[in-house]
Formats: C-alpha cells, sequence, structure tokens
DNA sequence: CTGTTAGCGCTTTCAC
DNA sequence: GTGAAAGCGCTAACAG
C-alpha cells in the first residue's frame, strides 16, 4: 500500500511563492485579494487537484459541514423516504450526513446524539423514539449551538423547529367522511401508546366519533405493541363481535393493515364489501397488496426536505449570529382512496 | 442562543494541574503513565463531560474512526437493509457512517467518492453503479490508504475486498429445479444490462437453459430498463406468443415481477396454475402480494454485516501496517418458494 | 513516569 | 494587497 499524501495549502503556496494565508483567502474568495492572485491560486488548486481538509477546517471554523440524522430503528421503509429528501437537500447544499439509530434504549440515543455532537455536526435531525425523564442533554446540545429538529413528534419542553405529519387531522377527516358516508362501526387498530404517531392517529379517530356523535366504545380500540399481534387481537376481537358489526378497521399504519388483511381474508370477509379497510402512511407496499391498500399518505420524502431546509436556515442564521425563530411545521397528510375501502 | 464550549483536554490539564500530554497518554491508556494520575484523569473527564474532539484526533491521527457509504440511490429497499447491517457492526465498532448517493450521473458518483476521501473517511463501502472508463479516481482513494469495499459487483482492474451476492448460482440453480420439475418453457425479465447484477442474474437463466439442453429462443429474453416498462413489454411479447406457451416467467428482481403479476392478473391468467412468477431479492413487498411472491433470497443485511467486518478488518491491519489480502465472499441467495410458483 | 515542543491543515487577527 | 504568527484540540517524538 503506498501512500500518497493529499496536496495541501503549503503545497500550493509554496509552488506559487506565496504565503499560506493568501492562498486560503485566494480561495475563499477574499475581497481584499488581487483578482489575478485569485486566478493563479484557483487555477493551480484544481491542476494539482487541491481540496481543503474539512478536518482541519472544521477544527478551525468550528462547522463541518456535516449534519447527523439520528433515527428509531431501520426497519421502516418510511424512514427510508425521508433519508431520500435529506439526502437530496443536503447534498445539494454540499453537507454531509452522518446516521446513526438510536437502537433499542434511551441510553443509545442519548449516546448518539452526544456522539454527533461531539463529532461537531452542524445540526441534528432527531426521530426520538423514547421519552427521556431528563431531557437535558438535548438542551445541552443547543447550548453547543448545535441546532435540533425535531421530527414527527412534538416535545412541549424544548423549543426548536418541529417537521411533523399531521397524522390527527388526517385520521380525523378521514373517519368524519367515512361516517359521513354512512360507516358508523368502525375499529381502530392502535400501535404503542408511548409513539406520539400512534397516539395521535388514535386521537383522530377518538375526536372524529365524538365529533359526529357516536358513543365510543372501549372494545373498539383495539392495542398491540407491534404488527405481529394484530392477527390475534383481531381473532380476540372477532370472538366477541361478529363480523356484520364492523363497517371500517382503521389501523395505526400500513403494516398493521397488511395483518388485518390477511386476517379478514382468511376469514372469507370481502373487502371492502363486508369491511374496509384503512392504513396509515402509505408505505410502497400498500400498492401490490390485493386489494390495493387504501390509505392516508404521509409525504416522508417531503418531510426529510422540508426539515433539512429548515435545519440548514437555522445553522446558515447561527453562523451570522442573526436571530431566529424557530417554527413547526405540519406536512398534510390526505386520503388515498385504493380498493380496500 | 448561548454558547456552551466544551471541554477540552487543556481545561482537564489546569484542573489537574498536569500538562496536557500527561492527560492525553492517561486518556489513551499509555503503558507508562501511573495508575494513580490515569483515575484521577479519567475521573475529572467524566466528571466533566469530556470528550475528545474527533476532528482534532483526525486531523493528528489520520483517522476519523469515519466511514463512507455510498449507494447508487435510496430507491431500493435492498440498500436499506444492508445499511442496517453496515450500521449495527459499524456502531458496534464505534464507528460513525458518512452517506452518500451516486444519483443519475458518474460525476456524481466520483463526486461522492472525492468528497468522503477528503472527509478522511478510515474507509468506503460502495455500490458502483457506472461504469467509469477512467477507474483511476477509485485507484487514487485506495493509495491514499483509504481501504475501498465493492458491493455486488466485481471490477477486475481493481483489487480489493467484495462483497457480492451470488446472483448467477441463485438464477441458474433455481432455473435448473424449475426445468426438472417440468418448466420448461421459461421468459426471463431482464434489467440494465450495464447493472452487474443484472447481467449475472440473465447470465445464470441462460446457462440454466444450456445445461438443460433447451434451445435458446432470443424473444425469450425480455429486456426492460425499468419495472414501468414490464407491462408493455409483456403485452408486445404476448401478442406474438400465447400463455399457453409459457410456463415460468424469472424476473431481474422483485418490483420486476410485481408488474408481471399484475399484468397476469389482468389477463386473468391463474398464478402459478397458469403460469409460474418468480422474482429476486426478496423485498419486503414480496410477502405481501396476492399470491405471494416466490423470489430468491438475497441476504442484505448479512451482506452489510459481512462488508463491514472486511473493511473494518482491513483497516485494522492498515493501521497497524500489517500486510493485507483482499477476500471477495459471494453471499449465498437461495430459492425461497412461496405461492406463486 | 511526566513535561516541553512541534505540528496535523487551515483560518484569521494584526501588521505593513 | 499580502505576509507573519497565533491558535483550533489533540498526539507524539524528544528529553529528562
Amino acid at each position: 500500500m503506498k501512500k500518497s499524501r493529499k496536496t495541501t495549502i503549503k503545497d500550493l503556496a509554496k509552488a506559487l511563492e506565496m504565503n499560506v494565508s493568501t492562498v486560503s483567502r485566494a480561495l475563499n474568495d477574499h475581497p481584499k485579494i488581487n483578482i489575478k492572485t485569485k486566478e493563479r491560486v484557483r487555477q493551480l488548486a484544481k491542476q494539482m487537484d487541491y481540496i481543503p481538509n474539512p478536518l482541519a477546517q472544521g477544527l478551525q471554523r468550528q462547522s463541518t459541514r456535516t449534519i447527523g440524522v439520528i433515527f428509531p430503528t431501520f426497519d421502516t421503509n418510511f424512514f427510508f423516504r425521508v433519508l431520500k429528501g435529506v439526502e437530496k437537500v443536503m447534498h445539494e447544499n454540499n453537507y454531509q450526513i452522518i446516521i446513526s439509530t438510536a437502537g433499542n434504549s434511551k441510553e443509545q440515543e442519548k449516546e448518539a446524539c452526544k456522539s454527533l455532537s461531539a463529532y461537531h455536526v452542524d445540526g441534528i435531525i432527531i426521530f426520538l423514539s423514547y421519552q427521556h425523564e431528563d431531557p437535558s442533554f438535548l438542551i445541552d446540545i443547543q447550548d453547543e449551538g448545535i441546532p435540533l429538529l425535531f421530527m414527527d413528534r412534538i416535545y412541549e419542553e424544548i423549543d426548536a423547529n418541529y417537521v411533523v405529519s399531521d397524522d390527527f387531522t388526517g385520521m380525523f377527516e378521514t373517519v368524519c367522511d367515512f361516517i359521513d358516508q354512512g360507516k358508523k362501526k368502525i375499529i381502530h387498530i392502535q400501535g404503542s401508546n408511548s409513539v406520539s404517531t400512534s397516539f395521535n392517529r388514535t386521537l383522530g379517530y377518538q375526536e372524529a366519533l365524538r365529533e359526529k356523535g357516536i358513543e365510543e366504545n372501549p372494545d373498539f380500540i383495539i392495542h398491540c405493541d407491534h404488527e405481529s399481534e394484530v392477527k390475534s387481537a383481531l381473532r380476540r376481537f372477532f370472538s366477541k363481535y361478529t363480523f356484520e358489526e364492523i363497517d371500517l378497521i382503521t389501523c395505526f399504519n400500513d403494516y398493521f393493515a397488511f395483518q388485518a388483511l390477511e386476517y379478514l381474508k382468511e376469514n372469507n370477509i370481502k373487502i371492502p364489501d363486508d369491511i374496509s379497510l384503512l392504513g396509515f402512511a402509505n408505505e410502497p407496499l400498500s400498492i401490490y397488496t390485493s386489494p390495493k391498500l387504501s390509505t392516508i399518505n404521509q409525504p416522508a420524502e417531503e418531510m426529510g426536505e422540508k426539515a433539512s431546509e429548515l435545519l440548514l436556515d437555522e445553522i446558515e442564521h447561527n453562523k451570522k449570529g442573526e436571530s431566529y425563530a424557530y417554527d413547526t411545521t405540519r406536512v398534510k397528510t390526505f386520503y388515498l382512496r385504493r380498493e380496500s375501502t
């Protein structure tokens, strides 16, 4: 393994017989540098294939043109789609992306944050997945001047930019519409309560019933911590109720809906004639089921883009020392009718 | 925005009334440091929440505990699954991951490489997606001492670690088995020829026919650059041939197979009774179709893990200045029977 | 065992 | 306009 050294600013300076500081200034388009010198420097830089060392720059400038993204896991396709949006905007702006996961513990989540902060990322996009009784580590990060952008979950205690999809409204409006169309016997399969998205979707379901004056039956909210529990939960439910007593099944997400779909098919229930089925998220899979799953679209890529733009904005303001007003943008979700409703 | 400074090694040194170098050595477990001093230093470090600045360390050590991963795009779930494997191993070993995409041009692919090299990553995992007439930029990166690991595609010209799934064998063996079972009229929908995975899968198909003494009909290899072309390509094909003339449709990947599935359903062909259908890759979607798609499993996560381990290994050897022998590991693919065959 | 010093590659005052 | 010099936070000879 031969080691070829990268050309540094010193090499340029020597070759051009000027001081490194001049070269640096020329490269950074400093106003007081002779246009001719600038050109000479730039030309040689290109010729010698000079790329500034971001580590050195970062050390000096306290900025690395790097942002971090922390996901709960790498299991859900939704995150990948968000990442795509992030990637797009960040690379357009010449930022690198460092990814992390919270894994399966609060501790890991905290470690991921600290680690990114140590790496001097210029900002962090985070899908916080745990409830921390002491979220001071997050505030510490902000205090270090690293902007934090929270995705898909709002923390009242923390002042920051937020990008969330409007889970509540999406579910609320859609369920209202169904009720108006005469489907009044609706159950909801909810996910883990500690996940705010699940919580909000359930809330949307409940509020819609209330709005339309339908009495809530506690049995009609079926709790599953994981999609693998859906079928047996439904089996339990339908041992108490008949299929005729239900018009529509709403679900925390598309994966839950897929399980429900299988369950219904196994029981020879016609979808949507006997029972309608609604997912949530518009995962790519939802167009491949049969019948194709109706769902509530959650524009993942758009969320990633929006988050990146906000974060970049905050970073820029920070650099200039300007003040900055936080924003929480709710990305619109909407009902997507396919074949299961 | 209050800016709280991070505690540095200097702060520790001052507080402990010793020299920074002693502190540094204590922190790095240098053999010749008094065990007592080490303890004092470490305790204060923990107490003051000291985290070494990776930028400074990187600048000095020429190593950043950071690796880069370059994907062609963020479209295929397969990449996400690979990333999961990479994430697992890398974070176990305290490495950060920087991600990039080749986007849609050779130039971008090259830029991504250069950019990662500039960031002084310790290694790069790359799914090369273009054919570069001049791959010297890759060799340059190796010469800088940055190990390159190629995924899913072999470059004869470049000496490096490779991790590939055995596309050829997976397709070859599966098609042979089908032929043995009496399905002899087999077509193959191939993807872009410039993608080596597609190329190899096609080769597997062809070789299986040859092996079993079946004459190849050029019409039976249907070319599509993208899944969106599959339906019309099939329409064209089946205007020339009847459905009865075909036993089995093999596809470049599961997405292609989904399109074929839709086409067959639209034409009221019973799967697998009239025609069998085989995908490739075992994308998560394949279990949600109806009928469930039979496919050839490609262990994405495992590939990511294996790649990471090899890369880390090379990095470690490099650091110690030891010699290192490259390896190309073929990850086994295998036929996964579900309902479409 | 520990301190002194130089330097990684770059930016940025402060001079002139 | 440009040069000299200090310093970002850390490590690693070289001394003693």
